[in-house]
DNA sequence: TTAGACCTTCCCATCATGGTAAGGTCAAGC
DNA sequence: GCTTGACCTTACCATGATGGGAAGGTCTAA
């Protein structure tokens, strides 16, 4: 089949996996006679491997390793460290945001929010000390 | 003062008041005879409120309303209504993110994690229907 | 005068993705 | 046979926030 075909029944576009290919996260594919990329049933297979892994927020990196591991039937003991691995990244980007929420959250339940242009919001954005939300602590920036 | 000691009391870094200052979020600075940026402590005084809202996630755009309601001592109603609308994201994201979190762990642990290639994590990310952890709905992906 | 610590602008790279342009190919309908 | 439209190809540009670096000007202290 076409990239097109391959692109809606694995549900991902064809630009992403002319740019799987490219980073040489796929193999190149087969090519028919006219330079069409051709695909096959386990070729669709893989490329929902890896939109599922997307999906699971895993970076190319790591599915990389796990396409690998998929494909070459590895001892499951490395797949679960690799899953591991994220789940405690998960749990770290999960915190820091919930931190940062909560702070946000509580600064605005204390902002009255009307006509008037006094703002604990904008106070402690501008870095002036806090009366009733002294000290808050504002985690430094993580990735984005 | 130049733009050297100006990153290093606000903690912005020079690369990125300029960047900062080539988009628009900041107007253009004072320059010296010599053609080099000059600030003083009002400026000091923007780029840390500049640096708090990154630390709290919020997008140049958002970054760039809220400084102009600072700026102009707008109504405390409006600030706050940006804050709610970011503390809705954060509470989406995060939801999403533990929702990955937790299929993934699940599937972490049905996982022998042993020398076998016998893996629930990959059957997942591969499609193969589970047995055990049937029809885990695995969201679709977000911004990320 | 010279060394070194600044400053300037300009360009490139990241990462995953989308957009678009210029051009080749194919199948169906006239 | 020719046209149309849907598909394919490669190649380039853009995103957002940030870092890196080159090439060159400026300032200060020894």
């Amino acid at each position: 089949m076409n990239i097109g075909q391959a692109a809606t029944t694995s549900g991902v576009t064809a630009k992403m996996i002319r740019y799987y290919e490219s980073i040489g996260l796929l193999p190149d594919s087969k090519r028919s006679a006219n330079g069409y990329r051709e695909y096959g049933e386990q070729d669709v297979h893989r490329l929902r491997f890896v939109r599922r892994s997307r999906d699971f927020g895993f970076s190319m990196e790591q599915i990389a390793k796990l396409l690998g591991l998929w494909e070459h039937k590895r001892p499951s003991h490395d797949v679960k460290e690799i899953a591991l691995a994220h789940v405690a990244e998960l749990d770290e980007k999960i915190q820091h945001l919930a931190e940062l929420r909560n702070t946000l959250k509580h600064l605005a339940d204390c902002c009255h929010g009307d006509h008037r242009p006094e703002c604990p919001i904008l106070e402690s954005l501008s870095g002036k000390p806090q009366a009733s939300t002294r000290a808050q602590a504002i985690p430094s920036t993580m990735s984005r």
